[in-house]
DNA sequence: CATGGGATTGACT
DNA sequence: GTCAATCCCATGC
């Protein structure tokens, strides 16, 4: 069951939260998702404190709408846009647990260990063949789909932390993972030794 | 028009 | 733990 623009129209916080668990699809592969970001203009981590700008227009967009973003000039970084439209607000899928399409997931990643094929956001976004041409579309009827947790399913336990490699704003608790997973991009608390996380 | 920085990753010490 | 790669975009002259 495909969530709906209503879902994202939420405070960025609580829609970043409730998409642990739900599952994110692009063409013939998919993951559900175990980490995510808050980001919202009122505080300066986000890309909309700055206002509407040729790169920030599409986080003031209707709920729901696709954000893509070419981080340190290498690496697609993917976001749903949420709050009301004229609000500057998304969420940043950080993590992923790979569900279908493992084989062009190992393809476009050039390893084979499941765990290391969508543990980041530059990863999930080159495991399922997200690039920048995705950005501005819409997560309803787009290429992008956010599939939401099975009824039958229970609902993950969600842990929340501090977000990851940012300077401004980064005592905000605006990070959300699926407790003991073994696909989140860094183990929690974060600042755990980097051997550690590659062992557990 | 020139310049600096970044919501990362992977390789190396 | 440290560091370079790489490029779009915001900013300033």
């Amino acid at each position: 069951m495909a969530l709906q623009a209503q879902f994202f129209a939420r405070p960025v916080r609580e829609v970043a939260r409730d998409l642990v668990g739900c599952t994110l699809t692009h063409g013939r592969t998919a993951g559900v998702i175990v980490e995510t970001e808050a980001y919202h203009q009122s505080e300066p981590a986000c890309h909309a404190h700055i206002g509407r700008t040729a790169r920030t227009h599409v986080l003031f967009e209707s709920a729901g709408t696709v954000y893509v973003y070419r981080s340190y000039g290498i690496h697609a970084l993917v976001n749903l846009v949420c709050e009301p439209e004229g609000i500057g607000a998304a969420v940043l899928i950080r993590a992923l647990e790979p569900v279908r399409g493992l084989e062009a997931m190992r393809a476009r990643r050039g390893l084979d260990a499941v765990e290391q094929l969508c543990s980041g956001p530059g990863k999930l976004t080159q495991a399922l063949g997200i690039g920048l041409d995705l950005n501005g579309t819409d997560v309803v009827g787009g290429p992008i789909r956010v599939g939401a947790r099975p009824a039958n399913q229970e609902r993950p336990e969600v842990v929340e932390s501090t977000r990851i490699g940012i300077t401004k704003a980064a005592e905000l608790p605006w990070r959300y993972s699926a407790r003991g997973s073994r696909f989140v991009s860094r183990p929690w608390p974060p600042g755990l030794t980097s051997t550690a996380a590659l062992t557990g």
